[in-house]
DNA sequence: TTAGTTTGCGAAAACGTTTTCGTGTTAAAA
DNA sequence: TTTTAACACGAAAACGTTTTCGCAAACTAA
């Protein structure tokens, strides 16, 4: 097994020095040409490649990128990875990843396991426990100490750097106006409680379609799931919940959720009770993932964009590493959503 | 914006030598009580972190796992992820992450650039498009190099690493063989091409299990799909040939897919067609997705556990690089598949 | 006092690069 | 022949650590 070939090796054996070889690589015109063929003969030879971590110690960079997110095993977060990942190679870049586990303090010790020179910069999506907290000094460390961060989808506004979100409340005003334009009087609300930023704002949405259209939001078709009830199988309660809004209003007849699982829940529940979809019910959930594409009815969604949210934020990431310049302007791109349209909406 | 505090600033603050800086912080015995506090409170006060790079050049190994993957939307990588991400993290190591695309040049180039330095052992799965060409140089030259892998799912035998894999063999011939056990008389296969090993070993399990039975295989109840269509939209077309399947053959009573969409799609077909799961027809699928778990009805699958490989897979490679005893000795870890069962059987 | 032993600390090397600066040799110009 | 310029290369510093070794000063024992 042998050993990775360095400056030095190559330098020994050919009896020159280690500036000579570094130079003659590097086409150095300090070189004549006959040392210069030599060096990188015989550097091809044994496939020599510079060392990643010397020249990252060398140069204060490591052009790589922290990622870090609540979850992985999430079709939106898988997206955005994929488009930070994308761009980042693409760009010169590795990816470098970190889960928190929606943990307050695995967000932490992730980010000071990186933060110590492992990386150039973070792109981060906040755990749910931080929210909660909010205890947000973090953040703020690592940015005072010139480590730049960008946020994508659960942003906190009083932290001052880089952010990629989508307009959770236009997107979820346009999937309540589609179903009252469809014809829904009694549209029901399944969202999270408040803390969650997106499910706040989501919910927003859907009051504000409703007053556009000068109705009355009814209390008793909100249904605020604590979503600890998301993980494992305290699915079983959300579907017992679902099953008597239902039974206490048997007007409704359209349903707004702010994400894919809970509609899909609340589609099953609605055709185990006989309702027609979309006839008697019509549905829309949030986010594009492969549930709401492949149930049966498939769901109509407002698509999130997971992709192109981490293709934005990636690039948002390099160009403050690379331009020093606008180490003072900070932005906040919108992602447009739009709304999929499938079987369960007429 | 202050930079991150190194050795060399506290010493020079304090008026010490850079040793006994670096000693005091690791309460060497040879400095001094007094100085030993002093050092502690001015790092700690200034937040002193000992640079990851630096001290992986020093120490030649960087305690990051380097894990290549063909697709992160993928609920089974990313479950693998995640089992990877949470016993190197307790373990002491960083994960980063590289996404071949099922292709062959991006898996090279993914390789090449974490090789150099970047890592000190890779966990991978291998691209599409690499089983198809069948060239595995890049493997045998990482490893000759003194870098170990660790194969998981996707795997080659003549390559000598560490593997973590399924016996989808036995895994599925136990599928149809429930299959048959619930009175299925004519069972059709779902698969894909052969060159994608589990695809094929999948479809031997089916084979056995039918001569297990003294049947005979119909090869007209043997669909392989050319899986590009798994990729985007092709999906229509899949679509038809299971229709064609199922009305060639009328008396097709249970299915079995080698994947979870195959099956979710065939579903779906079988209900517009207007047979009545699990009833007429029932089916099952191999993969343990979130589609599987959804749907209506819910599909039985084979659970392939990704988790458990990830984590498997992580522990490998650690004891791996943290023993070197053991180089030589190379282990294949097969992880017992099993049969979740949901409403697609009786 | 002298010799020996601790104690506390600093210098320097090493990890693998890149780059600046210096220097000796040769060729061209005066 | 002397001066100057061009050429080809090497020495050394720097990035931030850890660790080995050496060395004074301050004790202890004789």
């Amino acid at each position: 097994m042998k050993r990775k070939i360095t400056l030095k090796q190559i330098a020994k054996e050919l009896d020159v020095s280690i500036s000579t070889v570094s130079k003659a690589l590097r086409n150095s015109i300090e070189i004549s040409e006959d040392t210069r063929d030599k060096v990188q003969a015989f550097a091809k030879l044994y496939n020599y490649r510079p060392n990643n971590i010397a020249l990252s110690l060398k140069n204060r960079k490591t052009k790589t990128i922290g990622v870090i997110i609540p979850e992985i095993v999430h079709h939106f977060f898988a997206k955005v990875i994929r488009g930070i990942e994308l761009v980042a190679n693409k760009r010169g870049y590795n990816v470098i990843v970190g889960l928190s586990n929606e943990s307050f303090d695995k967000e932490v010790i992730n980010m000071q396991m990186l933060a110590n020179g492992s990386i150039d910069g973070f792109i981060l999506s906040i755990a749910k426990e931080t929210l909660q907290q909010q205890d947000y000094h973090h953040f703020n460390e690592t940015i005072s100490q010139g480590m730049p961060i960008v946020m994508f989808d659960r942003v906190i506004n009083d932290i001052i750097c880089d952010k990629v979100i989508i307009d959770d409340m236009k997107g979820s005003k346009n999937a309540v106006d589609k179903l009252l334009k469809n014809g829904c009087k009694h549209i029901a609300l399944i969202t999270t409680k408040d803390y969650v930023s997106v499910g706040r704002l989501r919910t927003q949405g859907y009051l504000d379609a409703l007053e556009e259209h000068k109705l009355t939001p009814d209390s008793n078709l909100i249904l605020k799931m604590d979503d600890e009830l998301l993980s494992e199988d305290h699915l079983d309660s959300l579907e017992n919940e679902i099953e008597q809004l239902f039974k206490n209003n048997k007007k409704i007849d359209g349903v707004f959720a702010v994400n894919e699982l809970y509609a899909i829940i609340a589609m099953k529940v609605a055709r185990k009770m006989g309702m027609k979809i979309p006839n008697d019910i019509q549905f829309i959930g949030f986010t594009d993932g492969v549930l709401s594409k492949h149930a049966t009815p498939s769901l109509t969604t407002v698509s999130q964009h997971g992709q192109e949210m981490g293709e934005k934020a990636a690039d948002l990431l390099i160009n403050k590493l690379e331009h020093e310049e606008d180490e003072e302007h900070f932005q906040t791109i919108v992602i447009e959503t739009n709304l999929i349209e499938r079987e369960s909406t007429k």
